[in-house]
DNA sequence: TATATAATTTAGTCATGCCTAAAAAAGTTT
DNA sequence: AAACTTTTTTAGGCATGACTAAATTATATA
């Protein structure tokens, strides 16, 4: 069985390797807020297990076994999300927390369970895909919001999941993952986004249209 | 935070303070299995943030701070179980293990929800009673079956539930807390109990009756 | 009351797991 | 090639939680 950091390594180790193939130990330090040494050490043990492959100062990637364990764990992480946020009424700023410390804890069965009361899903309250039991990962073609020009069209796919008072600052907008909006006006020089949603105006900064992506983009 | 470890201990201090006061370092240990050393050692540790009262060779009991926590993991341990077995479908047999690691890890919002969802239940699938909020423990009298005569009608109140071949082995008669038997016959020189459970007859060992609290017992 | 037995505690060890600072090595830039 | 950055190694720290062996204390027995 593997250690609760270790899961969190290879978790982390895959999230990077997304967006950029290997992944340098400095990059790995500064997203699970260790120190580099730190990394160094934890990657020669996951490469011991034969979980990671490295060569010295080549940078991470997963095997085939790493991976497998890496998606498992966000199947995990994402399905308990959904399940905390549609079972138990939990809100969607504060699901990612809960689901970060049981990941590490349920068994294959309470998640089979979960995955069947709710009919299977394929992505989580923040809209990140949840992988099958076979690691696939069902994914949706998305652009970053602040790709989007005046008097564009979409609808949300995905926002970040790890800052809790951007939930609900989205929230407040009812800007969630399905929801469509209509670009009003983009102030220049990088400012922000005014935008309509089902009829309510919201201001949108830079900053926070970082971290919402849409699909779905025409002009009207 | 206290460490599972810690937690475990104060659950085990709890429940063998239940049936005899003050607990001895030998009979916590071998409860926990572990070697008296240990549970010596970790006696200590609890000492020091005020959770147990210990003299030496006196044995231990808890503070009101530490009879608290234990009946908090014990109030988690129970929802939980209630909880994974009504929402979730899962087997009684299975339901004390995936508590058992659960119960560390879930926020007090969560348990609330659980508690909401279930209506705010008094005990869980095997009967025992789930302290509310204020660590106030529903306790239903009851005796052992091995009490019972020949002759004697009764109801089940609440079985062992950490022995999963037990519970699948009562579940296999139907004998849940709630269900109401007859005892058709004592066998003699410590033997068997022979009980009609719904016009079902079963045979039931006196290993297996000591774990089967029952009341309600009246002649018939 | 002396003594044997049992239980408990002390003291010291060991393993795990994760972390750090500082020095050395390898890669990258200019 | 020199200077800089990044990575790795080295050496060590700290917390947890278990263990053994020996010493101590309590309890039961003769």
């Amino acid at each position: 069985m593997l250690t609760q950091a270790a899961e969190d390594y290879l978790k982390s180790i895959y999230k990077l390797q997304e967006k950029g193939g290997k992944v340098s130990t400095g990059i790995l330090a500064k997203c699970l807020d260790v120190k580099p040494a730190s990394a160094t050490g934890m990657i020669k043990k996951l490469k011991s297990m034969n979980l990671v492959s490295h060569e010295r100062y080549q940078g991470v990637t997963l095997t085939e076994a790493g991976k497998a364990v890496a998606l498992e764990i966000i199947r995990h992480h994402r399905l308990l999300e959904l399940y905390l946020f549609k079972a138990l009424g939990m809100p969607w700023d504060g699901v990612h927390e809960e689901a970060e410390k049981l990941e590490h804890v349920i068994s294959e069965d309470v998640e089979d369970r979960m995955d069947e009361f709710l009919g299977y899903p394929t992505a989580d309250p923040h809209g990140s895909p949840i992988p099958d039991k076979n690691g696939v990962v069902p994914k949706t073609p998305s652009v970053p919001m602040t790709d989007l020009l005046n008097g564009q069209s979409c609808v949300v796919v995905e926002v970040s999941d790890n800052d809790s008072a951007l939930l609900r600052h989205l929230g407040s907008f009812n800007l969630y993952p399905g929801t469509a909006f209509r670009v009003m006006e983009v102030a220049p020089f990088e400012g922000p986004f005014t935008i309509d949603i089902a009829g309510q105006q919201a201001v949108i900064g830079r900053e926070v249209a970082k971290h919402i992506f849409v699909n779905n983009v025409h002009n009207t």
